[in-house]
RNA sequence: GGGCUCAUAGUUCAGUGGUAGAACGCCUCGUUGACAUCGAGGAGGUCGUAGGUUCAAUUCCUACUGAGCCCACCA
């Protein structure tokens, strides 16, 4: 027996194991059963990890995330389930492409324009192999126990049949349309945007009060008023009661006399401006949804690219920005400006991928129709018979409401409902290059939507491509070999818990929901599990221009991968914010030491131990207790409450196991009486045994190190494959 | 504008209808054979404020204050 260094050295230790883990085969379900390591028939226990963005490194938040998951991961293991953890990457289409975009044009001046599509592409591909590698690097790195023969690529090829069908079949169904409908357009990036990617930012900026006839509006941007001939206030405003809807009424205006209608809407704020406003259809939502239900005529005042168009008379060709100055000086020389408020405060918004000032557009986007009632074609809903008629929407409030998708903590499910109330058609169509391409062909009139391309000669096939979250919604299914009927998919689906952070409940797992019940008629997960955002020691928001980023890669390095583990998940309640400080860290780096330095003492001592000595009575005794722990860690651990679980076991090890029972040994493992040293020996080895089981989930490297030590009788070839401890 | 969360020891956080817990930090002492990445002991809290329910509230309810977050079509 070699003894053990005087310190426990991760960097010695951790790659050695996973390489060792990996070799084995462990991960993947499949050898465990061949080998006999869990029954064919066990239940199954299966997780998709949520797919980093190949757009970069792993931050503290993706080390949060796995911390958790391969818990949850290794401890199912453990007790016998068929358990796979899914790895896999996100292309994450408008993030990766704008990157290198930006890369592109700092390292070489060039726009995507200038190489062409074709050659633009191939410098996404070796951009996005490059960060996929260095992040499977680093998920190694952190001890994720991820099925490697399993894993996925959103853009992949089994990935991109499962897009097109889901495509397929949700056009078929009448859950995706093509529209003309009022969409966030990025003149920068030159593409639609989804509600959920813009960043508001509040900017000061005057409010102009104009004249309009014998009213007065209120606007922040006179520079889209050009078209302006609808007028419109509350149907129970007094001030305005001799007006009729649909009276007509002449007002000079920017270009010269204009014929205006009246229009009445609930919509309109009384209390705001004047209560009177006119209207912009084609560049603002709230004007677009008048106009819709009025039936009002839309007109384009700006381009594709932000310049004003003919109607705007010799401002035409202008650029709003330089425009709106402009605009107002036009209206002051005919008098128009009755008055500007400085002091107003209005939000922009601004495209978080890229920082593009979003211009409201009307175009023909593909969308999926969230409110369209459709008979459920699926029987595995709870509560939902086949056939019956339901929305998007209300599908995914049921699953939720009826406990078949479990929010953890309850009061995200709030936070859902809300959202999905609030929730309008998702537009899916980008006019970026990376992503998948719709898969809808043209040739002439004709158009086909279809999984493969049409055959015969002249079909083009759309050029747009789809939002990143379509593919991603479907990662469940996607994974486990959706639409193919594999074995993989009846047995691993629904999954058992999604685990991800809160920031993107409304992406992705919202999302999700909504397209695994339209398309497969099951849940996608069973439970969701959200952890909070990794903060620094203040609580502040770690970001590359606070300097305050603490990289999990070097933590590791320095601490060791368990270190920073537990570092994430002890205090650390889900949907809680945590706080973390390298002091943390170096923390729970002498944890792992002093259970390092315990087996050193234990081994030291039971080189000649008798696996078949009797137990004394009073160690009898401690090892009753003991199993209090294994209980008490069990039922935490069963309740998601691992953060008081790894607590729980912190202290007994360190103040119970080491300072008092370790300390009380010392004089019978010198002693004289061989029947209580045997007793010793064999409860500290069973106790330690124990303990290294209970808390490898947590700790998995430093643990499998010190057990493959220990002089255990029956012992598996992998602790990670050991049987939970029962108590 | 609507909603949510948090407020407990110097710090980070658990926790419970019945006279408060952990970790880190701090103080004192100790320790050359498992570990100074250590051991023994200790100090430290009227559980945000004001009401209410209750035999009893840090725990339940209401209001307020402070911190943070999310949502929203005020032109």
């Amino acid at each position: 027996m070699k003894e053990l260094a005087k310190s426990y050295n991760p960097q010695e230790t951790e790659d050695r194991i996973y390489g060792e883990w990996e070799k084995s085969g462990f991960f993947n379900p499949d050898v465990c059963v061949k080998k006999g390591i869990c029954k064919k028939n066990a239940k199954p226990f299966s997780i998709v990890l949520p797919p980093p963005n190949v757009t970069g490194t792993l931050h503290m938040g993706h080390a949060a995330m796995l911390a958790v998951e391969d818990v949850l991961v290794r401890r199912a293991r453990m007790q016998g389930y068929k358990t796979v953890w899914i790895p896999g990457t996100d292309h994450a289409a408008i993030a990766t492409e704008s990157k290198v975009e930006e890369i592109l044009y700092k390292k070489e001046g060039k726009t995507r324009h200038d190489l062409g599509k074709e050659q633009f592409l191939k410098r996404v591909q070796t951009f996005a192999q490059e960060s996929h590698d260095t992040i499977v690097n680093q998920l190694k790195k952190m001890g994720s126990s991820l099925d490697w023969s399993r894993e996925a690529y959103t853009l992949d090829e089994k990935r991109s049949l499962a897009v097109r069908t889901a495509f397929h079949r949700m056009y078929k169904d009448g859950l995706i349309y093509q529209g003309d409908r009022i969409v966030n357009w990025d003149p920068k990036m030159q593409t639609t945007v989804s509600d959920d990617e813009i960043d508001w930012k509040e900017q000061q900026t005057p409010f102009y009060y104009l004249k309009y006839g014998p009213f007065t509006i209120g606007t922040a941007r006179p520079e889209t008023k050009f078209g302006d001939k609808y007028v419109v206030m509350h149907p129970k405003d007094k001030r305005y009661k001799q007006y009729k809807h649909g009276q007509l009424i002449e007002v000079e205006w920017i270009e010269g006399p204009v014929t205006a209608t009246i229009i009445k809407d609930e919509s309109v704020d009384q209390e705001f401006g004047t209560g009177v406003m006119t209207i912009t259809p084609w560049h603002d939502k709230t004007d677009f949804e008048i106009a819709e239900r009025h039936q009002l005529d839309k007109e384009q005042i700006i381009d594709l690219h932000g310049k004003l168009l003919p109607i705007a008379g010799d401002l035409a060709g202008i650029h709003i920005k330089k425009a709106r100055a402009m605009v107002v000086e036009k209206l002051q020389a005919k008098g128009l400006v009755e008055r500007i408020d400085e002091s107003y405060t209005h939000r922009t918004a601004v495209n978080s991928r890229g920082g593009g000032i979003m211009e409201p557009q009307i175009m023909r986007q593909w969308f999926v129709h969230v409110t369209k009632e459709f008979p459920f074609p699926h029987a595995g809903i709870k509560g939902i018979k086949k056939g019956q008629q339901v929305t998007l929407k209300k599908l995914m409030l049921h699953v939720v409401k009826t406990g078949q998708v479990a929010i953890v903590p309850k009061r995200f499910e709030k936070i859902y409902y809300h959202w999905i109330q609030n929730l309008h058609d998702w537009c899916i169509s980008r006019q970026i290059w990376f992503g998948h391409q719709i898969p809808v062909w043209y040739k002439g009139k004709e158009v086909q939507v279809a999984i493969i391309p049409p055959k015969g000669e002249g079909w083009t096939q759309d050029p747009d491509t789809l939002d990143t979250w379509f593919s991603s919604g479907l990662w469940t299914l996607s994974t486990l070999g959706w639409p193919k009927k594999t074995t993989d998919l009846a047995t691993f689906h629904p999954t058992l818990v999604l685990e991800t952070g809160y920031d993107i409940i409304f992406f992705w797992v919202a999302r999700m929901i909504l397209m695994t019940t339209a398309l497969a008629g099951e849940v996608p997960f069973k439970t969701v599990y959200l952890h909070g955002m990794v903060r620094d020691d203040q609580g502040r928001k770690m970001s590359k221009s606070l300097g305050n980023i603490i990289n999990p890669l070097d933590m590791a390095r320095t601490y060791g991968a368990d270190a920073t583990r537990l570092s994430l998940l002890i205090g650390a309640a889900p949907g809680n914010d945590i706080k973390l400080s390298e002091d943390r860290v170096r923390g729970y780096r002498n944890f792992v030491n002093k259970l390092w330095n315990i087996a050193r003492f234990i081994l030291l001592h039971t080189q000649d131990y008798n696996p078949k000595a009797k137990l004394a009575p009073e160690d009898k005794k401690i090892l009753q207790e003991f199993k209090r722990t294994v209980k008490k860690t069990t039922t935490l651990m069963d309740s998601l409450r691992l953060s008081s679980a790894a607590e729980h076991l912190y202290h007994y090890t360190w103040h119970t196991f080491a300072d008092k029972i370790v300390e009380q040994s010392k004089p019978m493992l010198q002693g004289e009486d061989k029947k209580k040293r045997q007793s010793r020996q064999l409860l500290l080895l069973l106790i330690f045994g124990d303990i290294l089981k209970l808390l490898h989930p947590f700790v998995p490297f430093v643990t499998e190190e010190l057990y493959q030590k220990l002089p255990l009788q029956g012992k598996a070839p992998f602790l990670m494959i050991e049987k939970w401890p029962t108590f």
